[in-house]
DNA sequence: TTGACAAGATACTATTTGGTATCGTATTGT
DNA sequence: ACAATACGATACCAAATAGTATCTTGTCAA
Protein backbone atom coordinates (compact mmCIF):
# COMPACT_ATOMS: atom_id res chain seq x y z
CA UNK A 1 0.00 0.00 0.00
CA UNK A 2 2.65 2.00 0.82
CA UNK A 3 4.94 1.07 -1.77
CA UNK A 4 2.20 1.94 -3.92
CA UNK A 5 2.31 5.06 -3.07
CA UNK A 6 6.03 5.57 -3.62
CA UNK A 7 5.57 3.85 -7.03
CA UNK A 8 3.17 5.98 -8.23
CA UNK A 9 5.11 9.07 -7.16
CA UNK A 10 8.05 8.38 -8.53
CA UNK A 11 6.41 7.49 -11.99
CA UNK A 12 4.94 10.79 -11.98
CA UNK A 13 8.33 12.13 -11.24
CA UNK A 14 9.50 12.36 -14.88
CA UNK A 15 8.35 14.64 -17.57
CA UNK A 16 8.39 12.22 -20.40
CA UNK A 17 6.49 9.84 -18.30
CA UNK A 18 3.86 13.10 -17.26
CA UNK A 19 3.69 13.61 -21.14
CA UNK A 20 2.77 10.40 -22.06
CA UNK A 21 -0.07 10.33 -19.42
CA UNK A 22 -1.36 13.52 -21.31
CA UNK A 23 -1.36 11.95 -24.68
CA UNK A 24 -2.70 9.30 -22.89
CA UNK A 25 -6.19 11.22 -21.53
CA UNK A 26 -6.72 11.92 -25.33
CA UNK A 27 -6.95 8.40 -26.92
CA UNK A 28 -5.59 5.31 -26.38
CA UNK A 29 -1.98 4.48 -27.83
CA UNK A 30 -0.31 1.81 -29.09
CA UNK A 31 3.77 1.79 -28.14
CA UNK A 32 4.47 2.47 -31.69
CA UNK A 33 2.30 5.42 -31.86
CA UNK A 34 3.63 7.16 -28.49
CA UNK A 35 6.94 6.53 -29.82
CA UNK A 36 6.41 9.32 -32.79
CA UNK A 37 5.49 12.13 -30.00
CA UNK A 38 8.92 12.12 -28.65
CA UNK A 39 12.84 12.24 -29.40
CA UNK A 40 13.91 8.60 -28.17
CA UNK A 41 13.60 4.89 -29.11
CA UNK A 42 10.78 2.85 -28.53
CA UNK A 43 12.54 0.86 -26.40
CA UNK A 44 13.36 3.97 -24.20
CA UNK A 45 9.71 4.89 -24.33
CA UNK A 46 8.67 0.65 -23.29
CA UNK A 47 10.17 1.29 -20.10
CA UNK A 48 8.38 4.54 -19.13
CA UNK A 49 5.35 2.64 -20.33
CA UNK A 50 6.45 0.01 -17.47
CA UNK A 51 7.18 2.42 -14.94
CA UNK A 52 3.80 4.13 -15.42
CA UNK A 53 2.11 0.52 -15.09
CA UNK A 54 3.78 -0.19 -11.87
CA UNK A 55 2.42 3.04 -10.85
CA UNK A 56 -1.15 2.09 -11.54
CA UNK A 57 -1.14 5.01 -13.86
CA UNK A 58 -1.70 3.11 -17.06
CA UNK A 59 -2.62 -0.27 -17.98
CA UNK A 60 -1.94 -1.82 -21.25
CA UNK A 61 -3.81 -4.75 -23.22
CA UNK A 62 -2.58 -6.90 -26.32
CA UNK A 63 -4.49 -6.76 -29.51
CA UNK A 64 -2.93 -8.86 -32.18
CA UNK A 65 0.19 -7.33 -32.36
CA UNK A 66 -0.07 -4.01 -30.66
CA UNK A 67 -0.01 -3.07 -26.99
CA UNK A 68 -2.81 -0.91 -26.93
CA UNK A 69 -1.91 1.70 -23.41
CA UNK A 70 -4.44 3.30 -21.71
CA UNK A 71 -4.70 5.41 -18.57
CA UNK A 72 -5.33 3.80 -15.17
CA UNK A 73 -6.89 5.74 -12.17
CA UNK A 74 -5.65 3.65 -8.99
CA UNK A 75 -2.41 5.27 -9.20
CA UNK A 76 -3.51 8.78 -9.61
CA UNK A 77 -6.22 7.81 -6.36
CA UNK A 78 -3.11 7.05 -4.17
CA UNK A 79 -1.44 9.94 -5.13
CA UNK A 80 -4.38 12.15 -4.58
CA UNK A 81 -5.37 10.40 -1.15
CA UNK A 82 -1.84 11.47 -0.26
CA UNK A 83 -2.19 14.94 -1.17
CA UNK A 84 -5.72 15.31 0.75
CA UNK A 85 -4.04 15.16 4.19
CA UNK A 86 -2.15 18.00 3.74
CA UNK A 87 -5.02 19.82 1.92
CA UNK A 88 -6.64 19.37 5.13
CA UNK A 89 -3.60 20.83 7.07
CA UNK A 90 -3.95 23.61 4.89
CA UNK A 91 -7.48 24.15 5.90
CA UNK A 92 -6.83 23.85 9.88
CA UNK A 93 -4.15 26.05 9.58
CA UNK A 94 -5.97 29.27 7.44
CA UNK A 95 -9.22 28.19 10.47
CA UNK A 96 -7.12 28.62 13.08
CA UNK A 97 -5.53 31.82 11.85
CA UNK A 98 -8.48 33.39 11.02
CA UNK A 99 -9.73 32.66 14.11
CA UNK A 100 -6.90 33.94 16.16
CA UNK A 101 -7.18 37.24 13.59
CA UNK A 102 -10.85 37.47 14.45
CA UNK A 103 -10.21 36.83 18.28
CA UNK A 104 -7.77 39.74 17.99
CA UNK A 105 -9.66 42.32 16.15
CA UNK A 106 -12.70 41.56 18.66
CA UNK A 107 -10.23 42.28 21.24
CA UNK A 108 -8.93 45.75 20.11
CA UNK A 109 -12.64 46.67 19.43
CA UNK B 1 5.99 27.43 -14.27
CA UNK B 2 6.59 24.20 -15.41
CA UNK B 3 10.25 23.64 -14.43
CA UNK B 4 8.44 24.41 -11.19
CA UNK B 5 5.84 21.18 -11.64
CA UNK B 6 9.27 19.60 -12.16
CA UNK B 7 11.11 20.52 -9.18
CA UNK B 8 7.76 20.03 -6.77
CA UNK B 9 7.15 16.09 -8.26
CA UNK B 10 11.09 15.56 -8.43
CA UNK B 11 10.79 16.71 -4.59
CA UNK B 12 7.81 14.56 -3.47
CA UNK B 13 8.97 11.05 -5.42
CA UNK B 14 11.40 10.21 -2.25
CA UNK B 15 10.00 8.89 0.48
CA UNK B 16 12.30 10.49 2.80
CA UNK B 17 11.20 13.99 1.91
CA UNK B 18 7.23 12.60 1.99
CA UNK B 19 7.79 11.75 5.77
CA UNK B 20 9.76 15.22 6.47
CA UNK B 21 6.56 16.91 4.81
CA UNK B 22 4.91 14.66 7.59
CA UNK B 23 6.46 16.02 10.51
CA UNK B 24 6.95 19.43 9.32
CA UNK B 25 2.47 19.30 8.58
CA UNK B 26 2.89 18.64 12.72
CA UNK B 27 4.95 21.72 13.86
CA UNK B 28 8.03 23.20 12.44
CA UNK B 29 11.17 21.90 13.12
CA UNK B 30 14.83 22.60 12.74
CA UNK B 31 17.17 20.83 10.55
CA UNK B 32 18.58 18.88 14.18
CA UNK B 33 15.04 17.99 14.73
CA UNK B 34 14.42 16.67 11.56
CA UNK B 35 17.58 14.31 11.27
CA UNK B 36 16.37 13.02 14.90
CA UNK B 37 13.51 11.32 13.29
CA UNK B 38 15.70 9.33 10.86
CA UNK B 39 18.87 7.01 9.91
CA UNK B 40 21.02 9.21 8.66
CA UNK B 41 23.30 12.24 8.76
CA UNK B 42 21.96 16.08 9.59
CA UNK B 43 24.27 16.55 5.61
CA UNK B 44 21.68 13.88 3.74
CA UNK B 45 18.19 15.55 5.77
CA UNK B 46 19.84 19.10 5.19
CA UNK B 47 20.17 17.99 0.96
CA UNK B 48 16.90 17.17 1.00
CA UNK B 49 15.60 20.22 2.56
CA UNK B 50 17.00 21.97 -0.12
CA UNK B 51 15.65 20.03 -2.78
CA UNK B 52 11.99 20.58 -0.86
CA UNK B 53 12.85 24.20 -0.65
CA UNK B 54 13.31 24.29 -4.78
CA UNK B 55 9.93 22.61 -4.94
CA UNK B 56 8.30 25.52 -3.11
CA UNK B 57 7.11 22.34 -0.67
CA UNK B 58 8.82 23.77 2.58
CA UNK B 59 10.14 27.39 3.11
CA UNK B 60 12.86 28.14 6.12
CA UNK B 61 13.57 30.68 7.90
CA UNK B 62 17.00 31.92 10.58
CA UNK B 63 16.39 32.26 14.06
CA UNK B 64 19.23 32.74 15.82
CA UNK B 65 21.76 29.79 15.15
CA UNK B 66 18.65 27.41 14.18
CA UNK B 67 17.22 27.03 11.14
CA UNK B 68 13.52 26.72 11.39
CA UNK B 69 11.60 24.88 8.30
CA UNK B 70 7.73 24.56 7.64
CA UNK B 71 5.46 23.62 5.00
CA UNK B 72 4.61 25.75 1.81
CA UNK B 73 1.53 25.54 -0.19
CA UNK B 74 2.97 26.80 -3.55
CA UNK B 75 4.76 23.28 -4.73
CA UNK B 76 1.57 21.19 -3.06
CA UNK B 77 -0.37 23.51 -5.31
CA UNK B 78 0.91 23.10 -8.47
CA UNK B 79 1.21 19.51 -8.44
CA UNK B 80 -2.70 19.67 -7.74
CA UNK B 81 -3.51 21.42 -10.36
CA UNK B 82 -1.60 19.29 -12.75
CA UNK B 83 -3.41 16.23 -11.15
CA UNK B 84 -6.46 18.40 -11.77
CA UNK B 85 -6.27 17.91 -15.09
CA UNK B 86 -7.28 14.28 -15.11
CA UNK B 87 -9.56 14.58 -12.54
CA UNK B 88 -11.27 16.19 -15.23
CA UNK B 89 -10.53 13.61 -17.78
CA UNK B 90 -11.91 10.89 -15.18
CA UNK B 91 -15.51 12.61 -14.70
CA UNK B 92 -15.24 13.16 -18.49
CA UNK B 93 -14.85 9.08 -19.10
CA UNK B 94 -17.49 8.30 -16.58
CA UNK B 95 -20.26 10.60 -17.99
CA UNK B 96 -19.69 9.27 -21.41
CA UNK B 97 -19.90 5.60 -19.78
CA UNK B 98 -22.97 6.46 -18.17
CA UNK B 99 -24.85 7.79 -21.30
CA UNK B 100 -23.28 4.91 -23.03
CA UNK B 101 -24.64 2.58 -20.76
CA UNK B 102 -27.99 4.58 -20.63
CA UNK B 103 -28.02 4.69 -24.05
CA UNK B 104 -27.51 1.14 -24.41
CA UNK B 105 -30.50 -0.27 -22.04
CA UNK B 106 -33.14 2.25 -23.02
CA UNK B 107 -32.26 0.41 -26.60
CA UNK B 108 -32.60 -2.62 -25.33
CA UNK B 109 -36.13 -1.89 -24.00
C1' DT C 1 36.30 34.25 26.24
C1' DT C 2 35.99 29.91 25.02
C1' DG C 3 33.86 25.37 24.47
C1' DA C 4 29.76 23.34 22.64
C1' DC C 5 26.22 23.33 19.42
C1' DA C 6 23.60 24.28 14.87
C1' DA C 7 24.11 24.88 10.42
C1' DG C 8 26.31 25.63 5.43
C1' DA C 9 29.35 23.89 1.86
C1' DT C 10 32.00 20.74 -0.64
C1' DA C 11 34.53 16.59 -2.15
C1' DC C 12 33.88 11.92 -2.70
C1' DT C 13 31.39 7.20 -3.46
C1' DA C 14 27.88 3.75 -4.63
C1' DT C 15 23.57 3.06 -6.62
C1' DT C 16 19.71 4.37 -9.55
C1' DT C 17 18.08 6.04 -13.66
C1' DG C 18 17.22 7.35 -18.52
C1' DG C 19 18.87 6.32 -22.56
C1' DT C 20 20.79 3.28 -26.80
C1' DA C 21 21.85 -0.93 -29.39
C1' DT C 22 20.58 -5.30 -30.46
C1' DC C 23 18.66 -9.69 -30.11
C1' DG C 24 14.55 -12.67 -30.56
C1' DT C 25 9.31 -13.62 -31.13
C1' DA C 26 4.70 -12.96 -32.78
C1' DT C 27 1.50 -11.00 -36.14
C1' DT C 28 0.07 -8.86 -40.38
C1' DG C 29 -0.63 -8.31 -45.39
C1' DT C 30 0.47 -9.44 -50.05
C1' DA D 1 5.51 -18.28 -47.85
C1' DC D 2 7.79 -14.34 -46.47
C1' DA D 3 8.98 -9.52 -45.82
C1' DA D 4 7.61 -5.91 -42.89
C1' DT D 5 5.92 -4.42 -38.60
C1' DA D 6 5.09 -4.30 -33.43
C1' DC D 7 6.63 -5.72 -29.45
C1' DG D 8 9.55 -7.83 -25.33
C1' DA D 9 13.91 -8.44 -23.12
C1' DT D 10 18.52 -7.67 -22.05
C1' DA D 11 23.25 -5.91 -21.96
C1' DC D 12 25.54 -1.87 -21.75
C1' DC D 13 26.73 3.36 -20.83
C1' DA D 14 26.59 8.16 -19.03
C1' DA D 15 24.50 11.12 -15.90
C1' DA D 16 21.79 12.05 -11.83
C1' DT D 17 20.95 10.92 -7.06
C1' DA D 18 21.31 9.73 -2.09
C1' DG D 19 24.35 9.10 1.01
C1' DT D 20 28.96 9.92 3.98
C1' DA D 21 32.94 12.45 5.79
C1' DT D 22 34.90 16.64 6.77
C1' DC D 23 35.84 21.48 7.10
C1' DT D 24 34.21 26.14 8.10
C1' DT D 25 31.20 29.73 10.04
C1' DG D 26 28.06 31.64 13.23
C1' DT D 27 25.66 31.64 17.84
C1' DC D 28 24.74 30.44 22.58
C1' DA D 29 25.85 30.01 27.44
C1' DA D 30 28.75 29.63 31.43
Amino acid sequence: MNQNVQSSFKALADPTRRSILMHLSKQDMTVQELTDNFDMTRAAVKKHLTILENGNLIKAHRQGRDRINSLDTLGMKSVTEWLNYFDQFWDERLDSLRTAIESHTTKSN
